[in-house]
DNA sequence: CAATAAGCGAGACGGTACGTCTCGTCTTGCT
DNA sequence: AGCAAGACGAGACGTACCGTCTCGCTTATTG
């Protein structure tokens, strides 16, 4: 005797249409201007489809975003064994992709979906920073020696990524001088 | 033969009572809810007239906060001679304005606002971060030789609020450890 | 070798409960807010054990006639000797119906389940009106002699129902003064 | 010092077009497939435009009707100076529309928006029978003694006409013998 | 007495239309 | 000319049902 409930189960095909229907609408408008209309249209959906499974557009892109959808992997600081030189190479390669408009749009739609749904900003906090590949590489370091060990490495890459997201919202080119100070400040090292 | 148009001139009445209304209904229900419609109703105005003088709902949010009718002041760090504290004090306070779900919901107004509009973006910095109190403070600090002279302040304060900023979005509660944590990282002083 | 398929047989406790569940429905909303949705969730009913056996919402709304699960048979004239006075009070009791909103509503959804729905139609004619108790009277009558015999009674009933439909389409109130002319026309008697 | 409204007044080519679409939809498609999405497309209008001016499909297909958009002129009893053949030939007139398929879906779609829309049903009553063409030959055979003066003019015309309607809705169809039949009982005339 | 095939409940699916909301523009008449 | 009021075309929102389809039972007949 079991807990069965009976019917259609849910279309892993339609789930994955939906997905991708909307990260590449994200992709390519930003949160604003992604629409559920769209996005069904795009998946041969109907609406209800994604109301069905979803409660609002934030959610729906808070999914891509767990499911990797959205965000480039390009993410990853390179591991040469100078952590200051790894992070500023990161770093700059970010402040890279911010001067193109795509990933300026990209990275304050996320900033924008984060502010509107919780859930995207928990999921986004998940994947971008607090288990991220930039954590990764600061516990690296701290194992080697090259940083501190006691060196709070969360309250670091909080520092460094909000530094990021702070010139992106505000406008503000980067230039190495400045990517070099943003280090030496957070990492306390000259 | 002048060049002055002929006719009446802006109303300076209907400017201020349409920031006014902008402003406290961005308070009350945050940027999303924000609508034209409503502010006109609220100001006693014509939608024409707003547009007439701001293109869009962000310019009209960035106007908002140059005039300081936005941002409340409570973001003045205190001045105790102890910065270590005043500034512990002081992202507590932001911290504690994130508990509740009005400041909250502020924060991240302005965030997905100056996600959205560039001008507000550049406003917001120069108003939050570049030409803040915070700065102000710091600049106190190192006069006084509490702070290195050479800290750069700029990437002192984007590291901070750009932190502060990060934990909204993500939803994380701040515990007074954090605080702390994070003034050990980028203060650099144990 | 018999035509006989294998399998279980249809389900006589499903047919009655959708019926009924149908039925109820329909006097409770009327025809137009009657969904096959709610008829499946009252009668505990899946809809393809609707669609099965009945093509629309029209066919099983016309079959709860066919069972006498929808018309009252209040509608039955009385029978006193005098055929002048038992139409009228006839028809004024039809009349009375047609105030409260129910009756109303119930008379109004029946003309547009007709009007949309060609069994519908047919069958609801059949019980109304072709082989009604309102024929039954007039043909005693008029074995009585108390109307002439050559009287055509299929059409002095169509005249007398579809005055009521009329009035019953236009909202118009129906007096005695009102029933007797009626009568008066369609019976030929003063 | 007057009652006055400012702001634009209610466009009028938007008031027609929406009418027209209407009307040309009804006929095309019938009442239950007239949709107010198809109605605004076909006006070039925004929905909400319909939905300032009407509350519903109903409202906006009664004003069709007034404005003698949707009903053919068609429906004109001849006056030859013969009422009895007269109304013969305007009955069976009536029946040849309802043979084919436009003019039964006229019908039961007239019937079918009367049911649902008081308003509409009001507006029927006066324009098709209650102040009709049909009376006004009625009225005109009465005067030259055609007809008894004391004909009550509203039962004969309800009562032909829901004849008329029953058998519609019933689709049973109409041969002259019954339409002789029918005059026959109304009229009272041999 | 299994195999098999239909009936059944539940409910997901692609759709259509709904009625509402807001946008940014346009129009009117007052000041 | 500036303004308030507000109508307008446009189009997304989230909801309600439609009629079909798929699932995993259950059940009667038949080989």
């Amino acid at each position: 005797m079991s807990e069965h409930r009976s019917g259609p189960v849910r279309n892993e095909a339609a789930r994955q249409a939906i997905l991708e229907a909307a990260a590449s609408l994200f992709e390519e408008h930003g949160y604003d201007r992604l629409t559920m209309e769209g996005i069904a249209a795009r998946a041969h959906t109907g609406k209800q489809t994604i109301y069905r499974w979803w409660r609002s557009k934030g959610d729906l892109v808070a999914d891509c975003l767990l499911e990797g959808l959205i965000l480039p992997d390009q993410l990853i600081p390179p591991s040469t064994g100078d952590v200051r030189a790894d992070l500023a190479v990161w770093l700059e390669r970010i402040f890279g992709l911010l001067q193109d408009s795509r990933g300026e749009g990209l990275l304050r739609s996320l900033v924008a979906a984060a502010a509107g749904n919780a859930d995207v900003g928990r999921r986004l906090r998940n994947s971008l920073w607090a288990n991220s590949s930039l954590i990764e590489r600061l516990r690296a370091a701290a194992e080697t020696g090259e940083l501190p060990a006691d060196l709070p490495l969360p309250e670091v890459s909080e520092a460094l990524l909000g530094a990021v997201i702070l010139r992106a919202l505000g406008r503000e080119a980067a230039d190495p001088e400045a990517v070099d100070r943003l280090l030496t400040v957070v990492l306390g090292v000259r």
